[in-house]
DNA sequence: ATGGTCGTGTGACGA
């Protein structure tokens, strides 16, 4: 029996309206480590977590964007904003070192509508995200991103691509800022295991885009290449969306082999 | 072409 530490990303869309989820999900896919985006308000249930054996730690703001990691390991906080930019509020970053491995969880900026001032945040995010994760790899710390990037990268990965020409998802800069991630060496966790298309994370409230499979591709995870090595497998669990009041993503996972000093479960 | 859905916090706004 091959050991491995499991990593799980889902943006909740309200972790008020979807604590149950959380847990639920928790009880059944046992993740060691979840990473949540769009918590959207202040509060944040600690005492819940920690009842059923977890560690966390959020990063909030009022009404919009909140990330945080729920893990089995003790959380060490590296950074709860992404360098850069002084004046950003924005509750979108939390970087930590989670037995002994880089943990970043990211909540990207839509950035629609495009062109405007939202999207010029968009990419001057990903271009702060571009720097900061070079100095990561220039540093030779092995990590992890994980979350909501707001990025179709490939047509593959939207139901519609014509429909999505102008959307700040699937523009051609959004898509070279990614690559632009990926050239500094780092591994798009799904791909390195399925090339298969309509892998979706995201389906739209409206237009019965649940039913009809009018998914996106928005949620990955980025490895660098010692991580990547770890990696056992990757993929999407789409049961969550099917829940009753569901958010609109669904979670991702992969597995890890542990490798000292790296995950070590003790 | 338009409207269709959620969540926050209670009026728009973001997605």
């Amino acid at each position: 029996m091959e050991e491995s530490v499991k990593i799980s990303s889902w943006n909740v869309n309200s972790i008020k309206a979807r604590l149950d989820h959380v847990k639920r999900y928790l009880q059944e896919q046992e993740p060691d480590i979840l990473m949540l985006q769009e918590l959207k308000g202040l509060d944040f249930p600690y005492m819940e977590f920690e009842a059923i054996g977890y560690h966390s730690h959020a990063v909030t703001q009022k009404a919009y964007n909140g990330v945080a990691i729920i893990s089995r390991f003790p959380i060490n906080i590296v950074l709860e904003h992404l360098p850069g930019d002084k004046n950003d509020e924005q509750a979108r970053y939390l970087e930590a070192d989670i037995s002994g491995l880089r943990i970043i969880n990211i909540y990207l900026p839509n950035g629609n509508p495009a062109p405007g001032p939202k999207y010029d945040y968009k990419l001057a995010w990903m271009q702060r995200l571009y720097t900061h994760l070079k100095s990561l790899r220039d540093s030779n710390i092995p990590f992890l991103v994980g979350g909501d990037f707001n990025v179709i990268l490939d047509d593959k990965d939207c139901y519609n691509p014509e429909d999505w020409e102008k959307d700040a998802l699937f523009l051609p800069q959004t898509k070279a800022a990614f690559r632009s991630l990926l050239h500094l060496g780092l591994y798009d966790a799904l791909r390195m295991t399925s090339q298969a298309p309509e892998q979706y994370t995201f389906w739209d409230y409206q237009r019965g885009s649940w039913q009809n499979n009018e998914g996106l591709r928005i949620d990955h995870f980025l490895l660098s290449p010692f991580v990547a090595d770890m990696m056992q497998e990757c993929h999407i669990d789409t049961t969550p969306r099917n829940w009753d009041k569901p958010s609109d993503h669904t979670p991702i996972s992969l597995k890890l082999t542990p490798h000292p000093p790296f995950l070590q479960k003790s």
